[in-house]
DNA sequence: CGTCTCGTTCCGTGTCACGGAACGAACATT
DNA sequence: AATGTTCGTTCCGTGACACGGAACGAGACG
């Protein structure tokens, strides 16, 4: 039972809703009346909620519990400020994002009134090799995991992303030289990105990016602010001041 | 069982977590073996995550799932350039929330390098009569809201809350002539804050504010400031540019 | 060595989750 | 107006499986 209603919650992905009782129901695979049971349920405890039009969307309650994660909270926490100075720096899009299994789970996205349409929402996931943060998090994320996601098919977002194997580890192995990763429409089109490792002792636990659309992106001024951001967060990781 | 699983999930609340299986059991009040197979199943869905140790602590499932909340998500998106200007005109610690029930529950918090200690984390809830956020939302939220609010006992967090419906009363009165809502060590000690409403049609939807140490605020230049991104978050979310 | 408390496993009992079937309402089609 | 669809909802007999007391082995402590 705990299954069918998590698997009716995580039919909401990656929208959050709102969908219609027969909607869930499909999405869930589950039978309609099995659906409307459970809903009813979790709606009871504020997990999903339901519209003035009788849909089903995701609850208030799920937002609180998931906001207090403590492993997400607390790095979110901490790396905070150098986003913010990031941002300040480049007044572009910056994001931070960890590894999770083969994909990469962003954690922050700030930005001004000139927001991109990113792909790469806070509770997003989106594949390592397509993002500028994932290709970080892979360069520096030891030998066994880049040969297991170059040994699987490599997923692609847009046309330009990276298929094969071998372009894919020239460019790890250049980002494992300059301690930094690039990234060019392989996420969306008309975005440019370039990424940053953040270390806590000897592994990449998380990654900082500045998303910039193609026609003004400049990589030249971008490298040292996202790098000095990252730097500096694994250093206060590290338990420095 | 529903109801079980969400017992022991929300058992988490405030901290997420660690905790030790017996601590579980006691947190939650249910027998042990069901925690343990409970909580075996959690895990198995991530929902909780397991430490080296063995203790349980919310999963990164969760995370993912409360960050789609789509009533959080797009307020948050929407107001995230005006913190930005806000902060960045301030350079202090800034809030969004909203109002959930009797408490106001806080969907984002900008901060620099010199973080202040507060109890106002993402997620979490605080009543309304203690917090600037909360006093604005509750001075533009109708009468019988008021009423309601000052039928019950006031709760107080610190000696400087206020208690007095009399106090409250005219404070709210004072926020709806001026539009802005001050709060002074009421939610923790040596902190002060200036507050104002966010309107989507009539009503208060939101309140942004500023929190600043006791010792160096002065709201003169603060009020414009929050006024000002209050306003222009408001006239975003009725639809202008 | 005795005595806690811990996490874990076992298993007989009884409950309540399950979903096919049926229903009325709302809407679309003819 | 009549018919057909699809919707959300309710009912209820069946049987799977959630339940938790009891017991167990492992450490920690004195």
């Amino acid at each position: 039972m705990l299954d069918k209603a998590a698997l009716i919650v995580e039919s909401f992905r990656p929208t959050g809703g709102p969908y219609r009782l027969a909607e869930l129901a499909q999405r869930s695979g589950l039978p309609k009346p099995t659906v409307h049971r459970l809903a009813a349920e979790l709606v009871r405890l504020g997990w999903l909620e339901r519209t003035d039009e009788g849909r089903y969307r995701l609850g208030g309650r799920l937002f609180e519990l998931g906001s207090l994660v403590p492993r997400r909270r607390d790095l979110r926490e901490a790396a905070l400020p150098f986003l913010q100075d990031l941002f300040e720096a480049t007044r572009e899009t910056v994001h931070l994002g960890v590894r999770e299994g083969m994909k990469v789970v962003y954690l922050e996205r700030i930005h001004g009134h000139d927001a991109l349409q990113l792909p790469s929402h806070i509770g997003h996931s989106l594949p390592l090799s397509c993002t500028g943060v994932g290709k970080a998090l892979l360069a520096f994320g030891g030998t066994e995991l880049t040969e297991e996601v170059l040994s699987c098919p490599l997923p692609s977002l847009t046309a330009h992303s990276i298929t094969a194997p071998a372009r894919l580890r020239t460019a790890l192995e250049k980002t494992q030289v300059s301690g930094l990763a690039y990234e060019e429409q392989e996420a969306v089109l008309g975005v440019s990105c370039i990424a940053a490792p953040v270390f806590a002792g000897g592994d990449a636990v998380a990654a900082l990016s500045v998303a910039v659309p193609r026609a003004r992106f400049r990589p030249a001024p971008l490298a040292p602010a996202v790098r000095t951001a990252a730097l500096g967060l694994s250093r206060m990781l590290r338990g420095g001041i």
